[in-house]
RNA sequence: GCCGCGUUCGUCUAGCCCGGUCCAGGACAUCAGGUUCUCAUCCUGAAGAUCAGGGGUUCGAAUCCCCUACGCGGUACCA
């Protein structure tokens, strides 16, 4: 093998799909692992279903999973850039472009002239209803829907004629039929088809445009492609791209074709039943490396026994291989993406945390309402030091503390610990009181605040034989500061909120009581 | 319909190429117990797959061969 050369060729259609994600992952870490290049092309052929702004979008979520590509579009100019045809703010780089294929027609439409010169395809003029006809027919014969070579038998006079008036017309690859066709598929291994079973393909379509397949095989030649790691949805036309090279005399690449992302129900992963877009799954604030984790892990394994389940892009570059990639499909479990995220939560410094977690808080209207000592980047990270094991997401922080910005209000019923009366709580809460109010303001930390009420419960609330009955001084204690049944201990809590406001919650929830 | 690909715990998977060490291992999720009250984290444990089904080959099959079923993908002037 000389350069490994891979690509990832995604459709402006809108966003960066999650299973085009995988797919870019791996050719990726192919190209990387072998010290290949990675180049990024768009196969913009389909006019109609071009979305503005797409080609944009999909850079962008590109760059935010940080898979660095080296040759195609980039949307800064660097060393050696041209700038894009057709998409201004676009630049290109790299010996093989332009690497959109919008910008390349001149050189399909001299491939497609080879082609018709060797006779190895033809012009079809046949309209798309009597297309549609032929094929209502071939369905109600239970026959195979296949191009029935109209045009084929056309006379040089009248194709010329045709030509002449202007008539709109595409050009089909002539496949030659009662052939084997065969290939070596990098994770499926030995793949046959048989021509007889392959349709006339459009090459060219009447708008001048290439299809995919005559698109797709042309630049994958140009550029030089050595291996082409795509979805399985490919596997049907690799046949047809297989002949397409022999015609026209081409080294065929290597191909390798990846298994599906699936929805629950098993279909192929889809919007309707959630989110499919790379930048949803980032806004939501899942951490690109967890996203890139999760993927990574659908589909394929380091194997060897490994049961190693968080890796980082440099950890995969060195252990990825496509010969462990799966053959069957892999549904999108959010569970454990969840459960990813939340391991690379708690590895992320409190700095950083606290950077990106802070565009989440403010848009959160409990933060907004919040005083401005609640929003002081002291508080917030003392906040985020509790808040961390509790997240599985970015958008999540501060759900669960929402006391810590606003006033709580426990009722009687509540701040009671195994039926303690109000006057038992009220005790409690004086305990407690007294206690915190001799740690001095600067020494008012979680150990200390921890030592103080744990010395205090043991004193007050021994119940013999040397145990000790903590909730009684604990939980009126934690519902007095957070309001809720359900929620970090009163030391943590009492450490954020810091000492004024904390003996202010307590002192508020004696008064209810005393009310 | 036709063509192709696939099928190991609910989910992601190891093992399969090079049959025995697999009455099938790990992770997520679930459930139970433990740790300074509750929650979360963490730790321990449990449950969970007759390896899709059937037939072969073999002393022996998740692993090799064949058939069937089911699922998925493709069957466009979409990619």
């Amino acid at each position: 093998m000389s350069d490994i050369r891979v690509r990832f060729a995604p459709s402006p259609t809108g966003y960066l799909h999650v299973g085009g994600l995988r797919t870019a992952l791996y050719n990726y870490l192919f190209a990387r692992k072998h010290g290949g290049k990675f180049i990024l092309r768009i196969e913009d052929t389909d006019r109609a279903r071009y979305v503005e702004g797409a080609v944009e979008n999909l850079l962008k979520s590109l760059r935010a999973v940080n898979l660095t590509w080296d040759e195609g579009p980039f949307l800064e100019e660097g060393e050696g850039a041209t700038k894009s045809a057709n998409y201004p703010g676009i630049f290109e780089r790299g010996g093989c472009g332009p690497y959109v294929q919008s910008a390349r027609l001149e050189i399909y439409r001299k491939y497609v002239d080879m082609l018709l010169l060797e006779k190895r395809a033809y012009r079809c003029f046949c309209s798309s209803e009597r297309l549609e006809r032929m094929r209502a027919e071939q369905a109600a014969d239970k026959k195979a829907p296949m191009y029935d070579r109209h045009c084929l038998s056309l006379g040089v006079e009248e194709i010329e004629e045709r030509l002449k008036r202007g008539e709109k017309h595409v050009v089909r690859l002539k496949v030659e039929h009662g052939k084997k066709i065969e290939f070596r598929d990098l994770v499926r291994g030995k793949i046959s088809f048989s021509s007889d079973t392959i349709d006339d393909q459009v090459l060219l379509k009447s708008d001048g445009f290439p299809t995919y397949h005559l698109a797709n095989v042309v630049d994958d030649h140009l550029m030089n492609i050595s291996h082409v790691i795509r979805g399985e949805e490919w596997l049907p036309s690799t046949p047809k791209h297989i002949l397409l090279y022999e015609a026209f005399g081409w080294q065929l690449p290597i191909f390798a074709h990846l298994p599906l992302l699936l929805n629950p129900d098993r279909t192929k992963l889809s919007k309707r039943q959630g989110d499919v877009a790379v930048e949803d799954y980032l806004a939501k604030g899942y951490f690109e490396e967890a996203l890139i984790n999760f993927v990574a892990l659908l589909g394929w394994n380091p194997g060897q026994g490994s049961t190693q389940e968080i890796f980082s892009l440099e950890e995969l570059t060195k252990v990825f291989d496509v010969s462990h990639v799966h053959k069957a499909g892999a549904v999108f479990d959010l569970k454990k993406l969840d459960w990813i995220n939340a391991q690379y939560l708690k590895k992320i410094s409190p700095e950083d945390l606290y950077g990106k977690v802070l565009p989440y808080l403010e848009k959160k209207d409990f933060f907004q309402a919040a005083p401005e000592t609640c929003r002081s980047e002291e508080y917030l990270k003392k906040m985020l030091a509790v808040d961390r094991e509790r997240l599985n997401k970015l958008s999540d922080a501060g759900e669960a503390l929402r006391f810590l910005f606003t006033q709580v209000d426990p009722s009687e019923e509540m701040l009671s610990w195994k039926g303690m009366g109000a006057k038992e709580i009220m005790f409690s809460l004086r305990i407690a009181e007294e206690n915190l109010a001799q740690i001095p303001e600067e020494e008012f930390t979680s150990e200390k605040i921890s030592a103080s009420l744990m010395a205090a419960a043991e004193k007050n609330f021994s119940s013999g034989e040397g145990k000790v009955d903590r909730g009684k001084l604990l939980w009126p204690l934690r519902v007095a500061l957070t309001g809720l049944e359900k929620s970090p201990s009163p030391m943590e809590v009492a450490w954020v909120l810091g000492k004024e406001e904390t003996l202010r919650r307590i002192d508020q929830a004696r008064q209810k009581l005393q009310a």
